[in-house]
DNA sequence: CTTAAACTTCGATAGTTGTCGAAGTGTAGA
DNA sequence: TCTACACTTCGACAACTATCGAAGTTTAAG
């Protein structure tokens, strides 16, 4: 883990609607464990204010950074957080280390 | 806790040299537990390849952020983590909580 | 095949920011 | 008081980016 990476990582969240979005998107993640059911975007898009060209956009940004994983299903693209990157974060921040 | 004040801590860490800075200030701090002495700047400057206008310049992002804690002492200026913005990431961040 | 829905890509624009050199400020020591 | 050091502030500029409307693409359904 490197630190540019890292930084990536935070350039992708450093954004109020696009931090919106990933939160979003964890938390229907995690409500898929018991639901069953996929996070559509589309389900998302309303609750934003911006509209689909910069959803995609913020969605692709979060994708590159490796935050999330995106895939289509039929009309629809759905999305889920890629665990790997919690585990990153977790080893490089100071979390409970100090004092 | 908010997503625009998380955002903006988020920010403070999205570029690469930003995030070195912190990340040496993190661990002079925790040293310091053990060798007492402070985290000056002056120790730091040499090993990032940037100018001092811009050491300044982030130092200030990041103690605006919440992240940082700087204090003059004499000529020199000493800077500590905010322990509160650690508690803080890791409240609203997704962690362990998957799966 | 047509239509509609759900994105995606393109092009443009306004606003933000990382960086520097030059000049300024405050502190310590001679 | 003079000099040196450790930043800080200022002004400028190139690079980046969030956003939009318009047009394009893929899929589903009729």
């Amino acid at each position: 883990m490197n630190t540019l990476r890292l930084a990536k990582m935070f350039k992708a969240l450093s954004h109020p609607n696009r931090l919106e979005l990933y939160l979003e998107i964890a938390r229907k993640h995690e409500a898929s464990f018991q639901t069953g059911c996929d996070c559509f975007v589309s389900d998302i898009i309303g609750s934003l204010n911006i509209g689909a060209p910069t959803i995609s956009h913020h969605l692709k940004e979060l994708a590159n950074a490796g935050l999330i994983i995106t895939e289509r299903k039929g009309k629809f693209l759905a999305a889920k957080i890629d665990k790997n990157s919690i585990d990153e974060v977790n080893k490089i921040l100071p979390r409970h280390t100090l004092e």
